[in-house]
DNA sequence: GACGCGCTACTACACGTGTCGTAGCATCTA
DNA sequence: TAGATGCTACGACACGTGTAGTAGCGCGTC
């Protein structure tokens, strides 16, 4: 899979939530910053859709809509991965800098120790 | 701090561990794959210099000789956080995706846990 | 059925990054 | 000291990414 770049992983996100959306629904969508231009939008959902992580699914009267073709988490899971090399392929300095900085606590740890949390969170 | 790309981390870490080195002797440290032109490490050593990441100490013969200006920490907080953010800022899914790959033991966590495993282990 | 608005398709551009070549000067060597 | 070797300074280029403009077509409305 492609990596995907920061404002290609935003408008996924919104992808992920909405589960279908149009150009301008994903435009509109993005809320916390300055919109970018409806034809930036386009243009980048445009090339993930070259890239394989989303697909045209229907037309409501002339415009498309989106739906993601990749799983948040396969793409997240080549972030992550990609991270890893980019540090140098271990993960402690970064848990230890988690830690030290209050991003994650001993009770996030204790929870992720058990298989798993609980199946609902997600969404 | 300006933020290090793929390739100036790789040279940083060279020179974090020489501790002062030539354009040359950079070079020759990469051992783990195709070296790249002399002139292309000049130039990112360069661009380095002028991100403040490193500096000119002194000549010798011709040389020019390189040591970090910035600690290994400080450019890798900066990763960590850059990256949190393009993760939407929760560590979890990371912290979830490390252990389920095997990538972190749960005796790593462990020894997180505890203030520090013990001063020394750096270099 | 004509019109206007919105959407698509295409083009364009600047900047960062990885990549390298060339010119010319400095240094060491014979 | 003259030549060879190596280093620096500078320029260049392709590709990815964020950003946006324009042309033109089609759909819904009156």
């Amino acid at each position: 899979m492609e990596k995907l770049t920061k404002l290609e992983l935003e408008l996924m996100n919104i992808l992920w939530r909405l589960r279908e959306a149009s150009v301008r629904e994903v435009r509109e969508a993005i809320v916390d910053r300055k919109r970018p231009a409806y034809t930036t939008v386009q243009t980048v959902l445009l090339r993930l859709e070259e890239k394989g992580a989303i697909r045209k699914t229907r037309k409501i009267g002339n415009a498309f809509m989106f739906e993601p073709a990749i799983t948040r988490k396969s793409a997240y899971r080549r972030l992550f991965d990609d991270f890893l090399e980019l540090i140098g392929g271990s993960p402690r300095p970064l848990v230890a800098h988690l830690i030290e900085s209050g991003k994650l606590t001993l009770e996030d740890l204790k929870a992720l120790e058990k298989p798993a949390p609980k199946k609902g969170t997600k969404r």
